[in-house]
DNA sequence: ATATAACTAAGAAAAAATTCGTAGGAAATT
DNA sequence: AATTTCCTACGAATTTTTTCTTAGTTATAT
C-alpha cells in the first residue's frame, strides 16, 4: 500500500540513475532492458543487467515507464515526453539551487563559457522568437 | 577509511538537503547552524535542530562547509562561491538528463515559458556581452 | 551555587536509492 | 528431449542519505 505514493501525490521524480535509464529511452526510443542495460554499459558505466531490470520495473511501477509485451520481451517507454520531464527536473533544480529562479541558472549556464557561438547565436533567436510570440 | 572519499576522488557533490543548506548559507552568509535551521523552518520545510547541525558537520567532513569557532558557537560558510558550485550542479543535471548538452538545457528553460520579458532581455544582453568578448 | 537554556558530538535508526543473487520459465540449439 | 541461453520476477543485501535520540559542555539567569 505504499507502491504508489509517488503517483499520487506530484509527479514523479526521477532519481540520478533513473534519468540514466530515461536518457537512453529518450535517444533510442522504446527498447528492452537488454538495449538498455547495454547502452549504460557502453556509454556510461558498468551496470549489472538484472540491477537494470530491477530499477525498470521500479520506474513502471512508479510511473516513469510504460511497457509493452511482445513474446517474451519486454518494451519500455517513458511514460512522459522528454521536454516534460527535463522541464521538471529543471525546475527542481533550480528550486534547490538557484532560489527558484530558472532565469538565473540560465545565466549561470551561460556565463561558464561552454556554450559554442553557434549555440549563443540559437539561444538568441529562440528569444526573439519568445519576444515576438508576446 | 571511507569518511573522506568524496573529498578525494572529484569535487564533492552536494545532495539535495545539503543543496538546501547550501542556498541559506549564500544568502545570509556565514551563519550559525540555528539559524540556518530556522531559515528552513520558515523558508522551506520542517527539520529537527540537530538533523540539520548532523547534516552540516557531515557537510564539513566532506569538504562542503568550513567552519570557524566563536565561544561557544560555530560559524559555517560554503567553502566554494556559489557560481562554481551551481555551475557544478548544472552540469551534473545536463549530463544526467540533457545528453552532457547545457546549450539544450537553456533552451528547455527558455522555452517553458515562465521567464518575464525582463528576463529575456536580460539573458540577451549577455549573450551580446559574451559575443562581443569573443 | 543551582537550575535553565542553548549549544555540539556522535551513534543509531529510519528512509531512500541502488545493486545483486537466485529462481523459474520460455525459446533456441544440439 | 536434453542442454544451453536469454529472459522476467522478486526478495534481499548494500549503500547512501536523512532524521532522531541521547549525552555532555558551556554560558546565562535565578
Amino acid at each position: 500500500m505504499k507502491q504508489q505514493k509517488r503517483q499520487l501525490d506530484g509527479q514523479p521524480e526521477p532519481t540520478k540513475s533513473e534519468l540514466e535509464i530515461l536518457q537512453v529511452l529518450w535517444q533510442k526510443g522504446p527498447s528492452t532492458v537488454r538495449t538498455v542495460n547495454d547502452t549504460l554499459n557502453e556509454e556510461m558505466r558498468d551496470v549489472n543487467y538484472t540491477s537494470t531490470l530491477k530499477l525498470m520495473q521500479i520506474m513502471l511501477d512508479k510511473g516513469l515507464l510504460l511497457r509493452a509485451i511482445e513474446g517474451k520481451n519486454h518494451i519500455y517507454r517513458p511514460a512522459e515526453q522528454q521536454e516534460i520531464m527535463q522541464t521538471r527536473v529543471i525546475k527542481g533544480l533550480a528550486t534547490l539551487a538557484f532560489g527558484g529562479s530558472p532565469a538565473s541558472l540560465v545565466m549561470r549556464v551561460l556565463g561558464n563559457g561552454d556554450t559554442s557561438p553557434e549555440e549563443l547565436e540559437e539561444i538568441k533567436r529562440m528569444i526573439e522568437q519568445l519576444e515576438k510570440q508576446k
